[in-house]
DNA sequence: AAGACCCCTGAAGCGACGCTGAGAAAGCTG
DNA sequence: CAGCTTTCTCAGCGTCGCTTCAGGGGTCTT
């Protein structure tokens, strides 16, 4: 246990070095109230827990319905651990030990299989492709930087919605920025300047005092 | 299992003479992670294994949509094990005990009923041929490396989609792998040079920030 | 009408990103 | 073992994008 903990430790700090964010459950029952309240992006379940096991613990994630990835830690490794971790619903297992690099390049692949490629965002005849990171007006297609592309996603993804300025920042911006909530202004008059005013259009539209709207 | 250990040794040696390579693996979900990383050209599948039986291995790969001819080893003769074989994928079975001669000629049969004409990747008139590790624009054949091809590979498998770095690497490398992702600028580098450059086109797009992307 | 507040936008510094040539290390071939 | 190929690292350099700042305009309140 002692031993575990600093595993989870470890491999919690390596992954918000990643960039990741994590949450660490210290036992099985608290670990799947998480997971019933957060939409994670993956689980890691570490099949020797206090409380509930990783199977039980498991079990009971797919069936109330949680659909996120799960990758099973287990130290064993015994034949019917594995093939039982995987019918219990686990999309995948890794045998202690393991190295961090396995580890980490596992839940990647975990978490890529479950992104689902979500074709074609629109508004109006105003496109954008995730996938491809390509976005246009029509026929014509605009070329926008990383930050452009990612503010203008979040504002067609809620089409109709304002959006604050503080919530644009949380949703684009990495969770350490600690600029000013005005560097949204920035983009979002360097966005109308590429997807709107040469189509004369407007299609981005400032509510004083609360944010900022998609017209749908 | 030891009896079959020293099978499967024996098999390895034969096959291995005849010019074939071969990968063994222990067990059966060892057999499955091997066979969804690998592009290989049959798979012979013992229905006794250890960890994941056969049959599971075999639905787990078809599920996955690996196409891969799988040749199934089965010790009882009974007819409803071969039936399920074959319900789980399999392209043929064969039941012990079995001379190495038949083995042999059914796993030829197999690879030659799966060489289907030309599962030739394109992107625009940059060809692909990952059966005869072959690569060329147009009537040109361009000489590739290991590496460069997997890397052109693995973006004309995704065309119009932006791979990161991180992807690439993930994909191409060893899961183990702990360089520097510029490694793939450097390849792409490469690539250009003799995909691109020699024919005054511009297929693979750097989308600064976020990867490479094949047009298509 | 004046002031306060909010938003727009052009300019500019600087840091990050990507490209490429050189070369070391490892592997293969004869 | 020598010579070749392949793989990977490193460092320099040019470019691009991110962010801040400041000045100006618009809008609402008092």
């Amino acid at each position: 246990m002692e031993d575990d903990a600093q595993v989870a430790a470890a491999v919690r700090r390596g992954l918000e070095a990643e960039g990741y964010t994590v949450d660490l459950a210290p036992d099985g029952l608290t670990g799947l109230r998480l997971a019933q309240r957060h939409a994670y992006r993956a689980i890691v379940l570490d099949i020797m827990l206090p409380g509930l096991n990783g199977y039980k613990v498991c079990e009971a994630l797919r069936a109330d319905g949680v659909a996120t990835p799960i990758l099973m830690l287990t130290a064993k490794d015994g034949e019917y651990d594995e093939a039982e971790g995987l019918d219990t619903g686990a999309d995948d297992y890794l045998t202690k030990p393991f190295s961090y690099l396995v580890f980490l390049a596992r839940l990647r692949a975990l978490i890529r299989r479950s992104q689902t490629p979500g074709p074609l965002l629109r508004a109006g005849d105003l496109w954008l492709d995730p996938a491809g990171r390509r976005c246009g007006r029509g026929g014509a297609e605009i070329t926008l930087t990383e930050r452009e592309f990612a503010v203008l996603r979040c504002l067609v993804e809620h089409p109709g919605e304002v959006l604050s300025k503080r919530r644009i920042v949380d949703e684009v911006w990495d969770i350490a920025f600690d600029g000013e909530e005005s560097i949204v202004e920035v983009y979002v008059s360097m966005l109308r300047r590429k997807v709107d005013t040469p189509f004369g259009v407007r299609s981005i539209t400032t509510v004083r005092g609360a944010g900022y709207r998609m017209e749908s």
